[in-house]
This record gives structure tokens, sequence and C-alpha cells, in this order.
DNA sequence: CTTGCTCCTGTAGTCGCTACAGGATGCATC
DNA sequence: GATGCATCCTGTAGCGACTACAGGAGCAAG
């Protein structure tokens, strides 16, 4: 069999720390911060002390990555990867999390754009002349709005 | 006379950082904090140190905090203060840094429209059972999105 | 004069990174 | 085997916009 003689969990061939970084699209540093605030685990290293990854460390890295895309905080991850990590994930818990997350993202959009709208209607009353009375200003100031 | 002598700018009847704070809504270090960034003019004080705060300074704090509602950056609002300020305002320049602004808001809203209809299609095909392949893991999992 | 509130300065923490400084390692080439 | 250069290491400080202390001083009422 081809496969591997691992030295721990099943990795031969491990990847540094800038390899890594462009499979996954993460930046180095970022990688690191991940394995200082636990997100990841700390990889093997080499005789020198160089950071050797493995698959795993590749697709949880991925996993991290596609979650921030999707706006989860680095806690909402971590319970994630908690739940869908050994296999014993309800889904349900999962989905509530995401629901959690949905709503947030709801509310956001929402406040948005009620500034969106009062914003775009205020810059429409403006000439872009030199006028006393600016609509910009307006909004801001306590005396007129 | 009970009147004060004002000190410096027309200013009697000052009010302490706690009540300026009730008047404005924005908490006491965080006027501190504007402050120190310069912000805010750093008041005049009692003889045992205290800040007092007069009308200016109310209106000032107001439209930074307006501004902040609308989402307005520090940097933006300082622009904004500054153009506002000494009467020589041009209305354009004002209606550059809000139009500015107008577009970062619908980029967000038009981002966070996309991931929401992403969670929530995926969230929908979830039924909430204990099930090997939950959809909200699967879309953050590599292997399947 | 004591109680209790407000206020003071200064520092450190939040979140999710990013950007150094000042070195050590590893690999290819001569 | 020496050299050069890319990559890597640790540790610290910075971003924006605050918030939260710690440890002390001021001040008004009873």
């Amino acid at each position: 069999m081809p496969q591997i003689t691992a030295s721990r969990a099943g990795r031969r061939d491990g990847v540094p720390i800038g390899e890594l970084s462009r499979l996954t699209g993460v930046n180095i540093e970022t990688i690191r911060y991940y394995e200082k605030i636990k997100m990841l685990q700390p990889p093997p290293r080499t005789e020198g002390g160089r950071r050797i990854y493995g698959l795993t460390d590749a697709r949880v890295l991925a996993f991290i990555r596609r979650g921030r895309e999707l706006g989860f905080g680095l806690e909402e991850i971590r319970a994630l990867l908690a739940l869908g990590g050994p296999g014993k994930a309800s889904c349900a818990d999962v989905r509530k999390i995401a629901a959690h997350h949905l709503d947030d993202i709801r509310t956001k959009i929402a406040d948005l754009r009620k500034l969106e709208k009062l914003l775009a209607t205020t810059i429409a009353q403006c000439s872009g002349n030199r006028v006393p009375d600016c609509p910009v200003l307006d909004i801001l100031d306590i005396r007129r709005s």
C-alpha cells in the first residue's frame, strides 16, 4: 500500500506554512494567529522548528476561511467545528447557530437599508452649490433633524 | 452678582462630563476618548480638575454621535466637522464624502444580501435531525461547496 | 466628618487580524 | 563548504472605536 506511515495523525509529506497559505488563501500571520488562539492545533515541526501541515489542517483552515466569508465570528466557527468534528454533530445545533447568524445578518441589512434611504434622499437634495444650509450637514446636525 | 465671569469662550453654566453624557447619549469614557484623539477640544476645568462643557461641546458631540449612527467613520466625521465648521463649507465637498459613504453602504448591503440568501436556503434544507450530511456544514466545507 | 457619588488618569482588553523587528533555517548554486 | 536568498521563527505593537477596570481625588449633603 502506498498509504502513509504517519508519525501522528496520518500525515506524510507535510507542507510548510507558506504553501498552506497559498493553498487556502489564508495569510501566513493569520494562520499563526489561529494557532495562538487555538482555532488550529499546533502542527508538528521540523528539526529546525518549522511547522509542517497536513491535509486535515488544510481542510480545517479552509472551513474557517469559508465561515469568515459567510460572516461568522471565530467563536461561532469554533462551535461549528466542535459540532462537525468528532462525528457526533446534531444538525439541530448547527442549524441553531446558523439561524442566529442569519438573524444578525437580516438586522444588519435592515439597518443599512434605512441608512441608505436617508443618505440617498438627502444627497439628492444637495445641489452641490455653495449653499449656507447643506442638507447633508443638516441631517447630521441635531438642530434640524 | 451671582453671575460668572466666563473664563474663555462666552461660556457660563457649564455641565460636568456625566451630564454631557446623559444629554448626548454618549458614554463618559467615549467622550474622554474623543478628547484624547482630538475629535473634541479639551474643555476648561474646575479648580479640582474636572471638565466643564458648554453648548458648543454638546452640539459637536451630538453631531459626532449622529454621524456614527449613520455609519460614518471618525475620520469622515472629522472631515465633515472641518467642512461645516468655520462657515466656509462647500456643499460639494460634503456631498462627496456622503456619496462615497453611500457607495460603501450599498456594497455592504449587496454582500449581506448574498450571504442571507445562501444561508437562508441552506438552513431551509436542514431538517434538524441528526443527519450525517448537514447542509449547513456542507456549505462551509470545501469538499462540497 | 463621614458617606457616597461623580470624576480623574492610565492601562489593558475587545475582534480579527496585519505589520513589523530581529533573527534562524533550508535549499540551491558555485 | 561557503554563499546567497527565500522562507520561516518569535514576539510585540498597531488598526478602529471603543469598553472596562484600578486606584485615587473632588465634592455635596447629612
